[in-house]
DNA sequence: CCAATTTGACCGTC
DNA sequence: GACGGTCAAATTGG
């Protein structure tokens, strides 16, 4: 899929890398830099591969309107036996497009990840840059902690249809497992933030298929966690409110593809805290819909990948 | 007054 | 029927 957001996440590599090089001049006729150097062509190369692999997976996969779209465009009203507009109809049509909406819910994509907040924000919810509004909230089975439904605030003045769920761990207070479904597609948004030079939100997305970056099996977030990894991808942000995330971990899923040797990795904020940031890429359950937990997609039955590139984001902007 | 949140009810899926 | 997800009326806060 060709989305805003493949082409805000190249956006940000080629800028990134730009800034990079910038650095690089800067630095080349210090000698006693040398080893920043290395470090910043080393990053530069890092995501220039990374720019070129979400290029090529857009380009395979051409621009594509969401389906939503093409789909309103086809659907008709409703019109009684007399021809006019009734109140039924309108209702049924209603109905109707309640129905629609819930099945185009169900055919976007869905990632999770794990966010873990600093114990000062322990009795929040973690923050990401987008404008969240809460619609629900739910006791789940075999958790003891109720999850929160979001959905973006734009969902009816734009029509997106990003939305969220934010499940607390019952292993740890201060880790959040939130899964995003749908992008957003209120670019307005997105691009307001591309032109804020230091960006706080740094979601961005490509297909683990067309991957060419080294990988290395991991087990679970947790040990993950006890290993100390890493970091293997961040940007460096401005503070953002009251986020302070120290694990991230992403699992995707796209029920449109059904393959889970598709996944994505998405590089995210990184505050200016001396702590690393860590993701990972999990190829997601997709049977979870009606019956899994958020939880599901961290304990996969197979071997999860962590892209190991890293980018040392701190000499940044 | 408007926007955001809460909460019980409803709906679809398994 | 149980469960997860969503709706929408009521409530709260700025």
């Amino acid at each position: 899929m060709c989305s805003a957001w493949d082409l805000s996440f190249l956006m940000r590599l080629l800028a990134q890398a730009e800034e990079q090089t910038r650095q690089l001049e800067a630095n080349l006729g210090d000698a006693s830099a040398a080893d920043h150097c290395r470090s910043l062509v080393q990053q530069i190369s890092s995501a220039l591969k990374e720019a070129v692999s979400v290029a090529r997976l857009m380009d395979s996969e051409g621009p594509q309107q969401p389906a939503w779209h093409g789909n309103a465009a086809v659907d008709l009203p409703r019109w009684n036996s007399e021809g006019l507009w009734s109140e039924n109809s309108e209702t049924v049509l209603k109905e109707q497009e309640r129905r629609e909406m819930c099945k185009k819910r169900k055919t976007l994509p869905k990632w999770t990840i794990q966010v873990q907040i600093s114990g000062s924000q322990a009795g929040g919810v973690p923050e990401d840059g987008y404008s969240w509004r809460k619609y629900g909230q739910k006791e789940i089975l075999g958790t003891r902690h109720r999850r929160g439904y979001y959905r973006c605030t734009r969902s009816n003045s734009v029509g997106c249809l990003a939305t969220k769920q934010v499940q607390r761990s019952d292993r740890d207070p201060c880790v959040f497992h939130v899964t995003y479904r749908g992008e957003h597609t209120c670019l307005d948004n997105l691009q307001a933030r591309l032109h804020d030079e230091a960006p706080t939100i740094l979601e961005a997305r490509h297909h683990l298929q067309d991957q060419q970056l080294p990988l290395c099996p991991k087990t679970s977030f947790m040990e993950m966690q006890d290993h100390n990894l890493v970091s293997s991808f961040s940007f460096p942000s401005t503070p953002l409110s009251s986020f302070e995330p120290k694990n991230q971990i992403f699992s995707y899923t796209n029920p449109m593809e059904n393959d889970h040797s598709s996944s994505f990795s998405s590089p995210f904020m990184s505050p200016p805290t001396s702590e690393s940031n860590y993701f990972a890429v999990s190829p997601c359950q997709t049977s979870s819909y009606g019956g899994g937990t958020a939880d599901a997609a961290f304990k996969p039955p197979h071997v999860e990948f962590d892209p190991i590139f890293s980018i040392d984001t701190s000499k940044f902007f």
